[in-house]
DNA sequence: AATGTGTGCAAGCACATACTTGCATTTTGT
DNA sequence: ACAAAATGCAAGTATGTGCTTGCACACATT
């Protein structure tokens, strides 16, 4: 069991779609392989239950851990060009998991545990990263944070709030650019972190 | 039809906390009845249907336009003053609502579109009004708010996306107090905002 | 006492869905 | 060309769920 790569691929992109749009409890098998375009039974016969279908797909298109890099090698201490280069980068990282973080947003009732847990690391490491970098910067007497913890909340949660606004396609904000909001309110956060 | 106000709103209050917890399709109305402390059948002589229900619930526990009234009467025109009264206010009035904008965001295959539009009304609103604000705030000289529509923007979903970190129980931030974070990040815009 | 209204209980219907089984057919690797 | 693995197809099972129906009981108002 379990060969040939396009068939399984087909599946896990497909069931990804359908249940970021229609939520896990709300998407059929039938759906599923029917979008695939194979049999409802071959998607059984590689995944066995919908559940494992959709652990499967979460460990294969789930991407992560490129911040960590980011910090380790692209930071150049400098307040403006940093929180930029954070903000578009997790704007970037986001959007690729958008479709697997919709589904964990959405929740049901027989989804895999480990999904959800694995899909709140990222948020937490972030905040650790850039409270620690507003703590040094302000070691450094480039920063005035008197708060670093509270602040890498803030920057990080204007950025969630964002992208979770754009998830949903009910909220209408067709004009605004998303690059455009990200340099203005990088702007806003450089000029009241400055010393 | 439709008559005693206990038994239906032991009704509609089960089923907003049950599917605020498991969602919309999660949710059945056996166990919507069985929390209530009512037989099933009750529930459909009372309701019809599971989406008129969840209508009449919303209907019944949605609250809004609190903000309209602040804006109308407590401006003060003092930065980080208003700023910090809409920051609480908008808490307040998300926190009041918070089962069913849980509801409205874990979705559901047969949920009733006009509470999804509901839902998404207020932000909206909200948006206007603080963009309006800042406008006439750079107006009297008492913000240097280069992009008024976008800094509205950022201090809401900064303060959205704070808000949802806090609907799921996954995410872990027992320590820091939403209160001490809405002081924080509104000292920090009144310093961005700052003439 | 009579009548109506709300509720409980038991049973059931219609339908959808996750999942299975047996067999024929195609594709693939060697 | 041959064998093995993968897939399609048809049918079926088991279960859950929204929703209905019929009947009995309790309670209140008149």
């Amino acid at each position: 069991m379990g060969g040939n790569l396009q068939t399984s691929d087909k599946l896990m992109l497909a069931a990804i779609d359908l249940m970021a749009e229609k939520g896990y409890d709300g998407t059929t098998t039938k759906e599923i392989a029917a979008a695939a375009g194979v049999n409802e039974v071959t998607l059984f016969r590689h995944f066995g239950t919908k559940q494992k279908l959709l652990e499967a797909a979460f460990n294969r298109y789930h991407y992560a851990d490129e911040m960590t890099k980011l910090f380790e090698q692209s930071i150049r201490w400098e307040l403006y060009e940093d929180l930029l280069l954070i903000g578009r980068t997790y704007h970037r990282i986001m959007n690729r998991n958008r479709k697997l973080l919709s589904i964990v947003q959405k929740g049901g009732s027989h989804l895999p545990a480990d999904i959800q847990r694995e899909a709140g690391r990222h948020p937490r490491h972030l905040r650790k990263l850039l409270s620690d970098y507003l703590t040094a910067m302000t070691a450094q007497g480039k920063a005035a944070a008197a708060n670093p913890a509270m602040q890498a909340l803030a920057f990080m949660w204007m950025h969630y709030g964002a992208f979770i606004s754009k998830l949903n396609p009910n909220d209408d904000d067709p004009e605004n650019s998303m690059d455009e909001f990200i340099e203005e309110s990088v702007r806003l956060f450089a000029r009241a972190l400055a010393p």
